[in-house]
DNA sequence: ACTAAGATTACCT
DNA sequence: GGTAATCTTAGTA
């Protein structure tokens, strides 16, 4: 029924390894109704950042910081931060409270308000593939880091099943330490996949 | 205190 | 293919 209020994503189910929580993610929606506006998206692509194992990981560091304190709470929180100082990027916190360790959400498919999409995207495509510009699309900022998922504005949502033969791991994008970890998920096919 | 690098993107030639 | 934008963190002193 059109209308009807999306059922949560399981929370027990963030609060596992990392990378499991990142296979988990594909298929599942956010949902953002920040201004007023819903807009919506698949996850098609993630990647998985883990503890002081993970060198490329903002958890790497021994000291906590005003940036990656959330990487350490409890699971099914948003972890906002600012890349190069521009664009924000918008991870799902996972493992258990008081483990490092989130998942970076790089792709959606647009689902809802592709308008209002376009007009933050200021016209610029693709509107939703890649971590900057699908913050962008969903009006996420930093005044969203530490918000628990399971509630407006900025929802995690029962989305649809991904089979495994439709997911592919890879390298992760966009690093310089630990670049041959598998730790990429995407979608094969999928038109939000940033690359 | 100063400097370099970074989980990116857009625009330039 | 190259680089600017702009802010946080980490390394060096």
């Amino acid at each position: 029924m059109p209308g009807e209020p999306r059922r949560a994503f399981p929370a027990d189910r963030l609060a596992r390894v990392v990378p499991e929580v990142a296979r988990l993610l594909l298929g599942a929606v956010l949902e953002s109704t920040v201004g007023g506006v819903l807009t919506s998206g698949v996850i098609v692509e993630t990647e998985a950042y883990l503890g002081p194992e993970d060198a490329a990981s903002h958890a790497a560091t021994r000291s906590i910081t005003e940036r990656n304190r959330v990487m350490f709470g409890p699971p099914g929180v948003a972890y906002v931060y600012r890349s190069y100082g521009v664009h924000w990027c918008t991870n799902v916190v996972a493992d258990s409270d008081g483990v490092g360790g989130a998942v970076l959400i790089r792709g959606l498919d647009p689902l809802e308000g592709v308008e209002t999409m376009r007009t933050r995207r200021e016209g610029r495509l693709p509107l939703t593939a890649g971590p900057g510009r699908l913050s962008q699309a969903l009006g996420i900022t930093g005044e969203l880091d530490g918000h628990g998922l399971d509630r407006a504005p900025l929802r995690l949502v029962h989305g649809v099943a991904v089979p495994d033969e439709a997911v592919t791991t890879t390298p992760r994008i966009g690093i310089t330490r630990a670049v041959e970890a598998p730790l990429r998920y995407l979608v094969r096919g999928r038109p939000g996949v940033s690359r």
